[in-house]
DNA sequence: CCAACATATGAAGTTTTATTCATACATTTG
DNA sequence: CAAATGTATGAATAAAACTTCATATGTTGG
């Protein structure tokens, strides 16, 4: 969290304040199991833990850790309903992010 | 580079390889300092290593580690003019992509 | 209240990334 | 060709991020 924190570097659109936040936002979606949680909640409102785990097989601890992070990070929500928590998409900017790389023929 | 890399995972429109391949799109995106390269490349062609140094203030080795890297993972390229090499941005989607969360206004 | 289920948390270990520093390589100029 | 300039590279370290595992917490049903 500390870098060009303190340059000039100024004269183009993004503010260094700004260029954090997007890089911290890209940092947080920058991996496969959680870009595939992005791609399940954009198609689904609102998921459980287990709902997710079962899907992406991927263990429930990690998972969490997974989900915790994106949650801190502003990217999801969660609410409780009984024994189950459902997660949720908050900020649904971050699909067209992937769907802008995804549309990359290249890739 | 391995993870979610065995699972089923499957029925969303990105496969797990393109999950991946994103992945690894944003990542190499997520550093302020690269987010700052990007934009500037974005509003000037080309660019040689000192300009990019003076302009963001970032010292000459480090800066020539993330434009190698940049260029390995093939975001940037870059051509040699007697004795400065000039980077210029080669995926222009990353553009795109900076430009939809810095749009965020809740960032 | 207890057992069972769903999820979270924290420590430890491992792997990746970032940064620095010293130095090497390439190109031009005198 | 030597010196100066511009850039790359590699080793070493430091700092983050990822994963695993053991365990804790919250919630419901019996």
């Amino acid at each position: 969290m500390s870098a060009a924190t303190s340059a000039p570097l100024v004269d183009m659109g993004l503010s260094i304040e700004k260029m954090e936040k997007v890089a911290f936002i890209l940092k947080t979606t920058a991996h496969p199991t959680r870009i595939a949680i992005v791609q399940l909640l954009a198609a689904h409102d609102s998921l459980s833990v287990t709902d997710i785990s079962e899907r992406l097989s991927v263990e429930q601890s990690l998972l969490s850790h997974h989900l915790a992070g994106m949650k801190l990070k502003g990217i999801l929500s969660s609410t409780r309903d009984g024994k189950n928590i459902y997660y949720a998409l908050k900020m649904r900017e971050v699909i067209d992010v992937i769907q802008c790389l995804a549309a990359c023929t290249f890739l």
